[in-house]
DNA sequence: ACTATACTTCGTCAATCAACGAAATATAGG
DNA sequence: CCTATATTTCGTTGATTGACGAAGTATAGT
């Protein structure tokens, strides 16, 4: 398969855009994307390593936690590109700003709180 | 849906990009796509179709003949920036650098030629 | 060591998708 | 008008996908 198939695919659902959308204003816990979409953790933990072997995500393990950031240094111009051209496009759409508003709620909970109860966001 | 995710998920497969990839030199006519990919009219008709409703893609119709050409001036930034990394990243693979050679031999013929028999080119 | 917890993997189900051939549509040419 | 032809639409089939819950893994705290 293409690289840019393979990326064009991670980038072809509505969550996962989402879920990569969330990471543009810096690296998230995934316990914290959970609790933003509102999805079963085994769905967003996919999602997740989908976005992760297209590359457009880089992920840090932390103890239990694991945190993921958008992969902007990517050697892949493919990657750096796509990239732009989502957080490009994404920052119009709706949905989107709503997400950014929830997040901004998240982040300010410790991690520990967010975890305990994912519809508690 | 997102619109970012209807493109994405028009440019979300291999044997699509290469017949968005194949209008980077120009129009061309749906025989002579359906000549580079050697898929069945059928199949490259509803491709075409999924990448005109991405926006991707405009159509024109001349008589039996339907030519395609890349949106490049679609109103939509998010196409055109599509279209930016499509062109971008897959120039350098080598698949497309083979359509591209096989393009130049199917541009010679007349359509009348190509159509007559698809697999000739 | 034992337990709780954060995340991932696996199995399943319904929905979507790409391929084909057959049939339909539409236009050109006799 | 009638036929040939370029493309599209439709129905079918096998493969992929996204969702979930259950079970597994790994780490922190007691």
């Amino acid at each position: 398969m293409l690289l840019c198939t393979r990326i064009a695919k991670a980038l072809a659902d509505d969550t996962r855009l989402r879920a990569l959308a969330s990471l543009g204003g810096g690296e998230l816990c995934v316990c914290q994307v959970i609790a933003l979409l509102g999805l079963a953790p085994s769905t967003v933990s996919r999602h997740m390593a989908v976005l992760d072997q297209a590359g457009l995500v880089e992920k840090r393990k932390v103890g239990r936690w694991a945190y993921y950031r958008m992969a902007r240094k990517s050697p892949e111009p493919a990657v750096r590109n796509a990239l732009r051209w989502v957080v490009d496009s994404l920052g119009s759409e709706r949905v989107i700003r709503q997400d950014a508003g929830k997040l901004e709620r998240i982040r300010q909970k410790p991690l520990q709180i967010t975890a305990r109860c994912y519809a508690c966001a």
